[in-house]
DNA sequence: GCGCGCTACTAGCGCGCTCTAGTTCGAGTA
DNA sequence: TACTCGAACTAGAGCGCGCTAGTAGCGCGC
């Protein structure tokens, strides 16, 4: 920067403040100064700008690798930032590398605000992260934690699903739930709800499960295993999400069991996974670019306004019918 | 820092050196500035820290968000990073960013070396890029720009494939590309070289694509109104990468093709899509963790050792026989 | 008693920038 | 002419660290 000021006969400030788009330099001094920094190869160093300023004008997005829905969410999150001026660093938490550490590296490089994406930490982390910085949690609420929420009404998603499937003439509906999972225990809850609601609470079953996969997998094979030794499948399962409900379509589907015809599924999130089954899931869509755009404006808000009392946003999920439901068979079902 | 500092009854400077964990505070000292830091909820600003040091310790890592594959290579770029004492940046190019939009995120960052998730870009930029700071290509391999490149053997791989088609007695086998993403060109030059050696270079047929499950989900389509139209279907297709794959498993399934049954297919990257299939699909795999791995030594290498020449690592894939391959169906296929 | 080496610690400069509080200068105004 | 004013520009402090070159204190051997 020095060298691009002596160059060009400016001082340095001059420099920052073109560099910096400012008003306070003439237009010609500006395509000078803007030529030498070109023949020189300057470019302004945003560790020295972040340090001088005090604010780095960037978002932090934490979020956990081979969730699909999060790269669902992360499309919408950079352009909404890019909207309100700020810059967007990702921290992805994997198998070997928790959560917290995932939010300690973005919080390390300076970024204003955190937005979580389906946080799974203890509440209590969560709270203090609140406290020291902004931080905005999406698909998890934590009730008394210090931060904001964005997530959609589970509630309502899964009323939707049940009723179809009930609609459907589906009675012995089972739910596979996300563990600890974001928005698994609304789920749960809203299930359970649902089924007393059409009088059949005696047949309510709540199978505990991940959103993964795997946990998809290990669910069929317990129902197949269950069926092997004289119990009756269920006709349709409400699964934990789309990641589970792949799974168990695919241990259903590679021992036989037809989907829709011999037993519904129901997936949730809408990730873009869902149409690719070969029938396609039916699902709860989560609209990912609402809730990202909810996101982003909720830190950029609290960050401008700091006093800002935190929020929450609660978006309508739709069901989307696709091939995995359908008619409930017609006899009691396989021996 | 001051503030730690002078709570604990210390100087800065060697608050610094505990902060770094060198040599030259006494054990006793160091658990007690610690603790004073970690009560005042203080934490080393990399931005300072980067400015002072005039090292970042960071890699970029540039990567497509949807790519599954990409995924898997993070999970293991962040231990083997962390391992050689690096922090790791990641910027995702998505449909409205640009890759040259996140790279330059992740330069103005100050990231050290940048590493390139099956880069999308012009030669010309990556070379330009290469000349600029340190990069690494995983994936895409551009042959006179100034890059480390990580990739797999793409011939080999392909010709495993082909020869596990050839074998089960397929003859009409189509290759589906992947248009200008990474390894393409060399898997459609190595299709091509194996349907000669088999005495098949009159039935070689590629299908332009891309890397996605839309365009597998077309040229389903496209093969389906061929046949409509009496031309013969292929018996076994070779796609371009495991989601165009499922693109196309999904279309055939739909309009009643059976596969294996009817028509087999290969799939490319054995990303963790591959085994979720009902029936499992049959791809090549590509060892993503050791990709990874290469790749962050690579960028770490030619950063500390600046005039090393670039490299290239051409790793050996592996065919991975699941279900959605069989023997070629008897008859001359439908009419 | 002296120098020696060692550990534990400190003073203070400088990294490359931003920003506040200026200064300079020429045009416009009373 | 004397003044004001705004546009164009500058000096220099300070952002939070790392690092170099030191000092203080202590046990050691001779």
């Amino acid at each position: 920067m020095a060298d691009v000021a002596e160059k060009a006969g400016v001082s340095r400030a001059l420099v920052s403040i073109i560099f910096r788009n400012q008003a306070g330099a003439s237009q010609e001094t500006r395509e000078r100064v803007l030529r030498v920094a070109d023949e020189i190869g300057y470019r302004p160093d945003s560790a020295a700008r972040l340090l001088a300023r005090g604010r780095s004008r960037t978002l932090g997005v934490m979020f956990t690798v081979q969730q699909t829905f999060h790269t669902d969410l992360i499309t919408g999150i950079y352009p909404e930032a890019e909207r309100l001026g700020y810059d967007v660093l990702l921290s992805g938490a994997t198998h070997g590398r928790s959560e917290a550490k995932a939010v300690e590296a973005l919080l390390s490089h300076r970024c204003e605000a955190v937005i979580l994406l389906g946080p799974d930490a203890e509440p209590a982390f969560l709270d203090e992260l609140g406290r020291r910085t902004v931080a905005v949690s999406v698909s998890r609420r934590v009730p008394r934690a210090r931060v904001d929420f964005v997530h959609s009404a589970e509630g309502k998603g899964v009323r939707q699903a049940m009723d179809h499937l009930v609609e459907l003439g589906h009675r012995r509906i089972v739910h596979i739930d996300g563990g600890r999972g974001p928005g698994s225990a609304e789920r749960r809850r809203a299930y359970r709800a649902a089924m007393r609601r059409h009088g059949l609470q005696a047949q309510a079953r709540v199978i505990p499960g991940h959103h993964t996969e795997e946990s998809g997998i290990e669910t069929g094979r317990l129902l197949l295993a269950e069926r092997d030794g004289g119990r009756l499948l269920p006709t349709a399962v409400l699964a934990g999400n789309d990641r589970c409900a792949m799974g168990l379509l695919m241990a259903l589907t590679r021992a036989g069991v037809e989907v829709p015809r011999d037993l519904s599924v129901v997936g949730y999130d809408d990730s873009h996974l869902s149409h690719l089954m070969p029938i396609g899931l039916t699902t709860v869509r989560q609209d990912a670019l609402l809730m990202a755009e909810h996101a982003v404006r909720f830190a950029v808000e609290r960050l401008e306004e700091r006093e800002r009392e935190p929020r929450e946003a609660v978006l309508d999920p739709k069901l989307v019918v696709r091939g995995t439901t359908g008619p409930v068979p017609e006899g009691p079902g396989p021996a």
